[in-house]
RNA sequence: GGCGGCAUAGCCAAGUGGCUAAGGCAGCGGUCUGCAAAACCGUUAUUCACCGGUUCGAGUCCGGUUGCCGCCUCCA
């Protein structure tokens, strides 16, 4: 079976025929290194991920290339407002960033290239479209001429025309049309520089992308990727470039993902509503971030909340819930049945049958525009067919039964490893999970289990009234008992 | 002003021409439990913003209306 993925050049869902069979290259626009990453940023690189390993999973041999930006207003900005050079300001950020990504359990990319170390392939690249009639110099400054790329506007679905209809830019007096867009800046005092055909200078802003590519991955690659504000300009000009430069076509597939909002609010940083990935990360599990992102396809547009999360992480602990029936089942064991596939019978076959399915399910979820939400339904099917199968509190589980729970877990982490989740011992899950909420809530963890205590002692004594006022006590701070025969544990609801 | 997207149950969210409109959360009834919790079973959209059209057949295609949103400036 074939991915079918939707692309942002054509507006249609197509199927994904790679330029080389079995091989990939892929090109994801990554961060500027300035500031810290919020979530936005997160949801990029996790819905990224998720394509990268998928399409791993199916066996492609895949080039990922995701850059950092190193050069740029902003970071000069700050270099100077710090007293200290961009490459100390990159490297923090860089730093931070890759910090963020290893929480978030997001896989590093194959190539991780930063803009200033291409400065030289840049400098050819502007070159070659000044040779080609494309670029023209203003005082030191080099523009890319956008009226002589017949293609300009393909990617954003827009004429020139239609620009400049509702043109919105202020007018820049060097520029020959508006919309031409800057390949070389000259440095002023104080920048950073690099010597060029056109004196001392620093690369625009979508240059790099357009040779970092090309150098990873060549003229003509797979599939490019980034957030859906990158479509216009920074995409659209990425292509004027390159296929203005090699005459050949750019990237096959055009992969954007949505936006996520805050509280039904766009979040930006004039609103001050900018969450950073750290925040996220101290309030949730790592994988209940995912599983946010993930419940949504990747091109519409997530609105976080609280209650968004709290939800979110309702849905994960369905999945350990049930992942720590089948451990407690086995007994700890890893591997403790040594039947096989055709010694099954009756009950213990059905179930095998519709848990073994489950990747083949995932993957035709995954196939249509890798359809997380979908593939997550899929997992939710399962659980409830594991919950109904496990053996009820103290019954001895026979080997069918042991047989279909280890093969349910398998089959469970193979998917969830495409999607990086569920990949924690439940045990852990719950000790991390619980840990937060304590926390974040403020909450007294001996106070808590003295009352538990005192609430075992009333039980034993079947003083039942006292063991339902203590339970109503906790509860009232979002405490929620479960009693087992041989204990009482607790969670945050 | 230009370009584009979305509208599915109380909430979140799949489904893009055809079996009974996935799944999660919340709710309700039952089983289990000292009572709960978790889990399981059942239940919760004759209907997919509205109006018209195409078709044997539409949530799914086409046209219009209404409402929300994004991009056009740095932005994941």
């Amino acid at each position: 079976m074939t991915v079918r993925l939707y692309n942002t050049l054509t507006k249609k869902r197509e199927e994904f025929i790679p330029i080389e069979e079995g091989k990939v290259g892929i090109y994801v626009c990554g961060i500027t290194a300035y500031d810290v990453c919020h979530i936005g940023h997160a949801r990029s690189a996790v819905v990224f991920d998720v394509i990268y390993r998928y399409l791993k999973y199916k066996g492609y041999d895949i080039t990922y290339v995701k850059n950092f930006t190193d050069v740029d207003d902003k970071i000069i900005g700050k270099a100077i407002a710090e007293g200290t050079d961009i490459g100390e300001i990159a490297e923090r950020y860089i730093r931070e960033h890759n910090e963020d990504m290893d929480r978030l359990g997001v896989a590093r990319p194959t190539a991780a290239p930063r803009a200033t170390e291409s400065i030289k392939g840049m400098i050819r690249l502007i070159e070659t479209l000044m040779e080609k009639g494309l670029a023209y110099v203003v005082d030191g400054d080099v523009y890319y001429s956008v009226e002589k790329f017949s293609g300009y506007g393909k990617l954003s679905g827009r004429s020139l025309d239609d620009m400049m209809a509702g043109a919105r830019i202020d007018i820049d007096e060097k520029k020959k049309n508006p919309f031409d867009f800057v390949l070389w800046k000259s440095s002023k005092e104080g920048e950073p520089w690099w010597s060029s055909p056109w004196g001392k200078g620093r690369p625009g802003w979508h240059i790099e992308c357009s040779v970092m590519s090309q150098r990873f991955l060549g003229d003509t690659f797979d599939i490019h990727g980034g957030g859906e504000d990158l479509i216009f300009p920074h995409h659209e000009n990425e292509i004027a470039q390159s296929e203005g430069a090699t005459g050949k076509p750019f990237a096959k597939y055009w992969i954007h993902n949505g936006f996520i909002k805050i509280d039904s609010e766009k979040m930006s940083k004039s609103l001050g509503n900018t969450l950073t990935i750290k925040e996220i990360l101290d309030a949730y599990h790592p994988e209940v971030v995912r599983f946010f992102i993930l419940q949504r396809h990747y091109k519409s547009y997530i609105d976080f909340s609280d209650g968004a999360m709290a939800e979110a992480r309702g849905g994960m602990e369905r999945v350990y819930t049930a992942l720590k029936g089948i451990k407690d089942a086995l007994g700890g064991g890893e591997s403790v049945s040594d039947l096989s596939e055709k010694d099954l019978s009756g009950e213990d076959k059905t179930a095998f049958e519709k848990v073994h399915t489950l990747p083949v399910r995932f993957t035709e979820a995954m196939d249509d525009d890798f359809n997380t939400p979908m593939a997550l339904g899929y997992i939710f099917d399962t659980v409830r067919i594991i919950n109904g199968y496990l053996p009820r509190d103290g019954a001895q589980p026979g080997g069918g039964t042991l047989f279909v729970l280890q093969d349910a877990r398998e089959r469970i982490r193979e998917v969830g490893k495409v999607l990086g989740l569920f990949l924690e011992e439940p045990d852990d899950y719950f000790t991390k999970s619980q840990e937060r909420e304590v926390s974040k809530r403020g909450l007294d963890v001996e106070e808590v289990e003295r009352l538990i205590d005192e609430r075992k002692q009333a039980r034993e004594a079947k003083n039942w009234a006292r063991a339902d006022e203590i339970r109503d006590l906790l509860a009232a701070r979002g405490i929620v008992l479960k009693d087992t025969p041989a204990s009482t544990t607790w969670k945050i609801e």
